[in-house]
DNA sequence: ATGCGTTGTAACTATTGACATTACAACAAA
DNA sequence: TTTGTTGTAATGTCAATAGTTACAACGCAT
């Protein structure tokens, strides 16, 4: 069981827009292009994106940039941007209410995995949008040399 | 995107072992009443946790017992008991690699995904069964009052 | 040793979500 | 108005979850 590949497509957007903004048209078949989905997947990221306040699209000419300074997008914003909110875990529907076990496992075991939601989206949070760049760029770098 | 409810039966699988060892003869169709899930799905899940080492299963005469003292029990072990243990996030498939950006997002990405990862299982690991089985005692001790 | 209740599995089905794809209306600029 | 693009609906395919039925293998009790 994992997470669909939403997020990564949608980090190989915005990487791909900070990279190439100014110097290509960003439109939804030049990103498919590089993330190798269909473009309709791209609109679709896209939209979320821009629901979520992270970029503006030009309708009818076409083209993406950032909303926001990169420093202040994180990898839990567009995981909620793209994501459904919703918990990590999916609990089992109706323990027996009848069973002492049965009646109290959601209120013995919800905390937990909340709180193991809560580890992996402060995870997210800590990891923001310009240090992906920075690597980034650091990569492409040391690769002309 | 959510992980399928095989952890949350596991887990109160093994907190009705606990509770009902040497009470009840702890059948699959038993356990399937406490959790309220097909008796098929019971025994699926039991023999993962007995691969795992977790469990005991007697076999024709029926019964269930935990192989392992419950303070050495975390929830990653059940975790990786029960859910096949790949990447949280399924990384698309073919970016670009004629893309500057698309020839190093997975250089840039798989870091910071691991990190998310670890942090997801470092907190599951921080969650013994025992734990569990306190809080569960002591909602059932305080429900009688 | 035979019958009974249980486990271990295989097979089949239904449902759901992800993703790809086609198609087309709405839109903005030249 | 033409052109290229976005937004979005509709459809198809595929994989995974979960429910269910069925039955062989197993182990105790009589």
């Amino acid at each position: 069981m994992q997470f669909s590949s939403r997020l990564p497509i949608a980090t190989h957007i915005l990487l791909c827009i900070v990279t190439f903004d100014g110097k290509e048209k960003l439109t939804s078949d030049f990103l498919a292009g590089s993330v190798n989905v269909n473009p309709v997947i791209i609109r679709n990221t896209l939209g979320k994106l821009k629901t979520a306040g992270l970029v503006k699209v030009d309708a009818g000419i076409g083209g993406a940039h950032l909303a926001k300074d990169p420093q202040q997008i994180t990898l839990l914003d567009v995981f909620r941007a793209v994501e459904e909110e919703d918990d990590l875990f999916h609990f089992h529907d109706n323990p027996n209410p009848d069973c002492p076990v049965g009646c109290h496992v959601h209120d013995v075991l919800d905390d937990k995995l909340d709180g193991v939601n809560d580890a992996m989206k402060a995870q997210l949070a800590s990891i923001c949008l310009q240090t992906l760049i920075d690597d980034l760029q650091h990569k492409i770098q040391s690769e002309k040399e």
